[in-house]
RNA sequence: GCCGCUAUCGUCUAGAGGCCUAGGACACAGCCCUCUCAAGGCUGGAACACGGGUUCGAAUCCCGUUAGCGGUACCA
């Protein structure tokens, strides 16, 4: 029993889509569940829109989220030949045949039919030129289409995630299988390489299956057994249309950009659609390979939650450690134009991601401690003045006061605890009186970690330093 | 129009005839904890699209309606 062979196919026409993202994963499960293997194949025979520049960001996209392939990335493009091998044996074998209509007769044929309120089909039989007509056009060596003849006959196959799905052949048309250039149409490129790169479960979006009978037919017609079919739904926006550009944020890299965690987007994007059969919700990477069935997916779409997906990055944020925390948050810190030479910044991660839900508010946080200058007083933080008055000074000054007894060596957070608190009971202060003021002199705003971790994190200088200006105002 | 797919709280979902006065999560509201916030804990509101069957019994099976989505190309 040989172990499957998956493919993850996208099409070089724009970046790597949540849709997309999330084929590619469950494709990726699959194959990691089974030990099976996952060909990657760029479908790139669309030339008018397909770029290298696409191509790269789909690779980077998958890299990015952790979805390694096994073979590839092939190229549909470079397989044009045996595309058209294919179709002269379906010639000979009489499954398909030569059409010489022109695209003019074809649109004239197709709209008188629509007039009457019929629905058009293309049928040999009735399409077909006149012999002499035909064959002169033959003769003459004009351009050509190859069709394939639908056959007249139920066409069905069992879908792992929708389970029996049935069509009639005389709904189908006789389709194009190559084009009068000699290029492959999709639906003969797909087969043709499936069969050639033998892929034994075809796992991909619900929009394909309309052209599944078409393949099947081609499978058969070829003299292969079909594969698997597991149609995946669609992805839809908050307003339940299929998600695009109006949603905002449709693309992955934007929210590597948004400061989204790959294990948190792989996690939330496994979810959408898949369910381990139980309530669980943040799944280990192991585990969610372990659960992985083809038959757990849904047959129904989801909307794209990104409130969600941000709850979900927070949860991985609280239980990652700052070690792995610390590449993209560095890289973050660098796009915002914060160095920190020689200073390592892991405790800063420690201190406050807790209570962010991007890596980008991680990133914020940490350039706020290491740089005084990036204190900026936000709203609350002004109200907070306002509202105590002459006690914000009198008590920044207080703690100022007692702070600059505490030695570089005894500056830490338990030590600097113990010092505040008791400067409060001397002063007969509510700790929050003493300890809110604090924080938006070290922050600029009221919420933080524990003031005692704040100032340890921020160290001993510029902890004073940030006191001592607001000290007595 | 025709063909196909789908239908449980606002959202993601559990549920595969009795365990369901439908469970969990996000979001929302309240309370607790507390120097603030987050986390955590507790509490609350919130759903089986509709109509027929089948059955002793239906969110679960069947049919229909409605709605949404996909396709209907010499696009992928």
């Amino acid at each position: 029993m040989s172990s499957p062979r998956v493919r993850f196919a996208p099409s070089p026409t724009g970046f790597l889509h949540v849709g997309g993202a999330r084929t590619a994963l469950f494709n990726w499960l699959y194959a990691r569940r089974t030990g099976g293997t996952m060909v990657l194949r760029i479908e790139d025979t669309d030339r008018e829109r397909s770029t290298d520049a696409h191509t790269q960001v789909i690779l980077d996209g998958m890299t990015w989220l952790g979805l390694t392939w096994d073979e590839g990335p092939f190229f549909q493009g470079e397989n044009a030949e045996r595309h058209g091998a294919d179709a002269e044996q379906l010639l000979a074998s009489g499954a398909a045949y030569r059409d010489y209509t022109t695209p003019e007769e074809l649109t004239a044929a197709r709209e008188r039919v629509t007039r009457t309120g019929a629905t058009f089909r293309y049928r040999r039989a009735e399409m077909e030129l006149p012999a002499d007509e035909q064959a002169r056009r033959e003769e003459a060596g004009r351009p050509h289409a190859i069709r394939f003849a639908i056959p007249d006959e139920e066409i069905a196959w069992e879908d792992a995630v929708h389970g029996t799905i049935s069509w009639q052949g005389r709904d189908l048309d006789d389709f194009i299988i190559l084009r009068s250039d000699g290029s492959a149409i999709y639906n003969l490129a797909v087969v043709s390489d499936d069969i050639a790169m033998e892929i034994t479960h075809v796992i991909r979006g619900d929009d394909h299956i309309s052209n599944t009978p078409k393949q099947v037919a081609l499978y058969r017609a070829l003299g292969h057994t079909p594969p698997v079919f597991a149609h995946v739904p669609m992805i839809l926006g908050t307003d339940g249309k299929k998600l695009s550009k109006r949603h905002g944020a449709t693309a992955v890299g934007d929210y590597q950009d948004l400061g989204i965690l790959p294990a948190a987007m792989r996690n939330f994007l496994a979810l959408l659609g898949w369910s381990p059969g139980n309530d669980d919700e943040v799944l280990p990477e192991a585990e969610m390979i372990a659960r992985f069935t083809l038959e757990a997916i849904h047959a129904k779409p989801a909307v794209f939650d990104t409130t969600k997906l941000e709850w979900m990055n927070g949860q991985y944020l609280s239980m990652l450690a700052a070690d792995e925390l610390l590449p993209p948050v560095e890289r973050e810190l660098l796009r915002m134009g914060v160095t920190a030479p020689g200073r390592d910044i892991r405790p800063l991660i420690d201190a406050v991601k807790a209570r962010s839900r991007t890596i980008g508010q991680v990133a914020e946080q940490v350039a706020v401690r290491l740089d005084g200058t990036r204190v900026v007083r936000d709203d609350k933080g002004v109200a907070l003045e306002r509202k105590m008055g002459e006690r914000f000074g009198s008590s920044i000054a207080l703690a100022h006061a007692a702070l600059s007894g505490v030695a570089d060596a005894d500056w830490n957070a338990p030590r600097i605890e113990i010092v505040l608190r008791d400067v409060a009971e001397q002063a007969a202060l509510k700790l929050g009186d003493l300890m809110q003021p604090v924080r938006v002199a070290l922050t600029g705003g009221t919420v933080s970690e524990p003031v005692p971790e704040l100032l340890a994190v921020v160290g001993r200088e510029s902890s004073l330093a940030r006191l001592g200006l607001h000290a007595g105002h």
